[in-house]
DNA sequence: TGTACATCAGTGAACGCGCGTTCACTGATGTAC
DNA sequence: TGTACATCAGTGAACGCGCGTTCACTGATGTAC
């Protein structure tokens, strides 16, 4: 029990660390606190003394995981604009690994349906996140006719709808269909003037 | 305790819807055995004569609401094609009625991240369900660039993308901002040669 | 430097509860004679 | 038409189990003197 000032609270990164990895994998209800706690190398009373309650652990999670992985979806595409900016980034969502790997990809596909019943912190949680992404797409990717906000509102729905609907029907070849048609609905038409190559 | 050859199966009938509106409304794991056959009229026990688990319970329900709603959903517009068909069939879906009932409205969102986790039973009833649709899109619209398989596939992961986003997002603006924006995704541009006015 | 003490992150047993599933049973039905 | 019987859809109590949460506690840490 070493005990410093910062290790409360790195404590609780490992918990929110190993929530987000057994979520994604097993859902909100497969997830039990006591499998967390273990997960995160503890026991299951000392839980409390980090989060208010299981959904407030969603709430967390969902907010960490945006967070942690804004970065990793944008990183290194910063100066990038346009069809070029969207194609690297849809391709870097919309990939195998993500949907073979529900314990490290995205947490979305595993915890939607839950947030449609969730609380009011874990909606709330979804809404900073969607919008911090749907921000930082628009601002690189002009719309044509719709407004950019839009269109970034719809590219996030597919991604999030398609990965989905892939892991759900894995592992038939339907499942790579899917991603596929997603990419190219995204990719091959209405290319906007901003970028360049695709 | 009539009992007549065709009451087992309008027992099961009722089951089945019952567990359509609880799952959609609760999800898989919010909705027990016990409550769903008690919303159907029944105590638990019989349960176990209509169906073999909790487990198929979802997995027909699934099958049961794509073969009700293919109906529901293609209904009247047997002969429009192309921009026409496809205007009609996305106001349908993404309309505030089915986001706003979650009993009563699409089965999808309430159910797909369980569905990514599910027994091989429910996601074959998915990919079954996901076909069929998939197929009466096709015929209909055709594709330009991207076939037209492709197309119906985005189509409808799209769809059910914006609408668990929109249901997550209530009752937020961007709640409304998400399905205008599938919507114009979908209907605004590349306009298929088949159909009409849009 | 050494000792006494307060703090509080983490432990682990216990709580009440609702879950999915089983099973001995009931009693209305349709059939045989 | 009337009686005896087999069927089996549906009942309801019971099962073992894992859940989220509570709480009295432990013991390493940092502080006071």
């Amino acid at each position: 029990m070493r005990y410093a000032p910062e290790h409360k609270q790195a404590t609780r990164e490992r918990i929110l660390s190993a929530a987000e990895s057994l979520f994604r994998k097993e859902g909100f209800a497969g997830a039990s606190v006591e499998r967390v706690m273990r997960a995160a190398g503890l026991t299951v009373g000392g839980f409390y003394a980090h989060f208010a309650s299981k959904d407030t652990l969603l709430a967390e999670s969902v907010r960490a995981f945006f967070q942690r992985q804004q970065a990793r979806w944008l990183g290194g595409l910063e100066e990038l604009r346009g069809a070029e900016f969207l194609s690297h980034f849809v391709r870097r969502y919309l990939n195998h690994h993500i949907r073979d790997n529900m314990e490290t990809g995205c947490i979305m596909p595993s915890v939607l349906s839950d947030l449609t019943r969730g609380t009011p912190a874990s909606r709330e949680a979804l809404v900073e996140g969607l919008e911090a992404l749907a921000g930082a797409i628009g601002e690189r990717v002009p719309g044509d006719g719709v407004t950019e906000r839009k269109r970034a509102l719809a590219t996030v729905a597919l991604l999030f709808g398609a990965m989905t609907l892939a892991r759900a029907t894995r592992p038939l070849p339907l499942s790579d269909e899917i991603l596929e048609a997603a990419r190219d609905f995204l990719l091959a038409e209405r290319a906007p003037e901003g970028g360049g190559k695709r």
